[in-house]
RNA sequence: CGGGGCGUAGCGCAGUUUGGUAGCGCGCACGGUUCGGGACCGUGAAGUCGGAGGUUCAAAUCCUCUCGCCCCGACCA
């Protein structure tokens, strides 16, 4: 392609609506434009990028059998009711109506209408296992999109389906899932690691995530260096750094005006982890009272897998259910459902006395309070894993990719059943697995980037060389443009002329800015010797090589 | 949905406190000089000051309402 005739809108300042790295490059380097919150244009080299990727994803895809199919994104509402979540899922999803007045649906994800396809044509055990997968827009009206590319309410997402008929059948799709989701983002030429997740609104029993380590990510995992344990923080298990176990003798101390635990420790001089922090919390059958060590932070999601789903209590609730205001609050005597920390089992603590201005110390698990244990904190960095109990640490990384084993979830609901070899009729057993494409190229971005603009890795650059013929005012430069245009291109490598009659400034400021990893730089004067520069943009390193060889040096690399 | 910030030319911004009828840099067009890291000189085009209403002789500026975008949080494959 020719730079003065692909659209390519280079911009010399970023717009000021841009703050992650991977959105101001590829608004500046012409890969996106914004139409509106969350939803983006792709210019032409961005598009290529997003090709590249959805072609690596295809051949993966394929290569463990899996089959490309094409759904509707317009989706009616009867399917999404009968699994019952057109109900549970709210805001997030785009409703309308049609002329009739009946209820649609734009769609998130395919599960529902993967399995309505399943529930109509597969019978028998004969039929399976099978694995569609299609890359489809998918749409979600998010609370708050945000980082370009990274979080939006239109995006394109590879979502594949596995049915099977036996529970080894979805065991062995997940595991080539997590196979071929390896090979693609090593293909991408990405960092990331897999871990383990919480399934979420996609119902079912088990899944993990694909992260790439970034600071522009919106989750956190905890990793462990010695025994390679990983999982989201939402799940992520630990045991909270040892204390030197206290034996106090209970004793009530007068802690005037002293609330948070910050405070109170102050006050005592006593390091938080040998406090409880108690937490009042409110579900529907009631409240229940959360424990954890005072150096901790209660994990709402560990929580809500323990007593369903729950809000904090208001100060006021508190004063009215524990007749005692939040700040002097403790376990101590209480009649009610309580659920502790696994940290507090051992030694004695500090916690509220119940009574204002007061707090115990000694408090003593089983002496003084029984609760049910479990771990219920979030994990942290310095936290020991459970499995090894060397340090966890902690990472922000950027979900591009998950899979899922779904189980019968939909299939029951949808009534996706087949005859078995005893005649007998069956729900399918199913896993979904996605990959959104969008990701793989900011998360690329954001990994790779230096002062000057992007540097793609050589997989999923936009053209694998861009020319750079500094004076197009020079016949001798400008055949010899046309001549490697012409050799290369036949060698198989997408090439990007920049044509343009620009200063060479502007021409490697460009260059520099759209990252792609080869430059081949024709200047007069290395033209006097027969040479031109093949400049690698990661490195930044030039080496001179006679216009004969150059084909011949490429294909080395 | 809660908290914060911002909407003035294609982009980045000043002007708003103290009302007087809009400006700078980049980009763009034309002419000339330049030509290996975003050149220089000259000329020029381009703005319902996000929108609506109000106050006033007069509103980018003050008041009310509204829309949009960004950030933090909540939420979330």
């Amino acid at each position: 392609m020719r730079f003065s005739k692909m659209f390519i809108p280079t911009l010399r300042e970023a717009p000021a609506d841009a703050e992650s790295i991977s959105h101001i490059l590829m608004l500046r380097a012409g890969y996106v434009r914004q139409l509106a919150a969350g939803l983006y244009i792709f210019l032409p080299l961005g598009w290529r990028v997003l090709g590249r990727i959805n072609a690596i994803l295809k051949q993966e895809m394929e290569a463990i059998g899996a089959q490309e199919i094409s759904m509707p994104i317009l989706h009616p509402a009867e399917i999404w009711q009968q699994t019952g979540r057109w109900d549970v899922i709210g805001d997030e999803m785009f409703r309308l109506k049609d002329r009739n007045d009946r209820d649609f649906c734009l769609g998130m994800t395919h599960e529902e209408i993967m399995t309505w396809l399943a529930s109509r044509e597969i019978r028998s055990y004969r039929d399976l296992p099978q694995v569609w997968y299609q890359i489809q827009t998918k749409l979600r009206d998010e609370a708050r999109p945000k980082s370009g590319v990274l979080r939006t309410r239109e995006f394109i997402m590879k979502d594949s389906y596995s049915f099977d008929a036996t529970d080894e059948g979805l065991e062995k799709n997940y595991q080539l899932h997590a196979e071929a989701y390896h090979r693609i983002f090593n293909r991408c030429g990405l960092r990331f690691m897999q871990v383990e997740s919480d399934p979420g609104m996609m119902g079912g029993g088990y899944s993990h995530e694909f992260m790439a380590p970034s600071p522009a990510g919106e989750d956190e995992i905890a990793l462990c260096d010695g025994c390679g344990y990983s999982a989201n923080v939402e799940l992520a298990l630990s045991v909270p750094s040892a204390i030197d176990l206290q034996e106090w003798d209970k004793e009530e101390i007068h802690t005037p005006e002293k609330r948070t635990i910050k405070e109170v420790s102050n006050f005592l001089k006593l390091a938080p982890m040998y406090f409880i922090k108690s937490i009042l919390v409110i579900t529907d059958q009631g409240p229940v009272l959360a424990l954890v060590r005072g150096d901790q932070e209660l994990h709402e999601k560990k929580l809500a897998r323990i007593i369903g789903s729950h809000r904090p209590a208001q100060k006021i609730e508190v004063k009215e259910i524990l007749g005692v205001e939040a700040g002097f609050i403790g376990p101590m005597g209480r009649d009610m459902r309580i659920v502790a920390d696994n940290s507090l089992k051992e030694g004695s603590y500090v916690g509220g006395a119940n009574k204002p201005h007061y707090h115990v110390k000694g408090v003593k698990a089983d002496r003084d309070f029984r609760a049910e244990w479990h771990d219920i904190h979030i994990a942290k960095q310095g936290d020991l894993c459970t499995n090894c109990g060397k340090p966890l640490h902690v990472e922000r990384v950027i979900e591009i990719g998950n899979i899922f084993k779904l189980g019968t979830k939909y299939s029951g609901a949808l009534k996706a059943v087949f005859l078995d070899e005893n005649g007998q009729e069956k729900p399918i057993i199913m896993g979904s697995y996605g990959i959104g494409p969008a990701r793989i190229a900011a998360a690329a971005v954001e990994q790779n980037f230096d002062k000057d603009g992007i540097i793609w890795p050589k997989s999923i650059a936009p053209f694998d060389i861009e020319l750079v013929p500094i004076n197009m005012n020079d016949p001798k430069t400008v055949e010899v443009a046309e001549a490697l245009y012409k050799e290369l291109t036949s060698d198989g490598f997408a090439l990007l002329l920049d044509d343009r009659e620009e200063r060479a400034g502007v021409k490697f400021k460009d260059a520099d800015l759209i990252g792609i990893p080869i430059q081949i730089i024709i200047g007069e004067k290395n033209l006097k010797e027969g040479l031109v520069e093949i400049k690698d943009r990661k490195t930044k390193e030039t080496v001179r090589v006679k216009v004969e060889e150059v084909a011949a040096s490429l294909k080395q690399t």
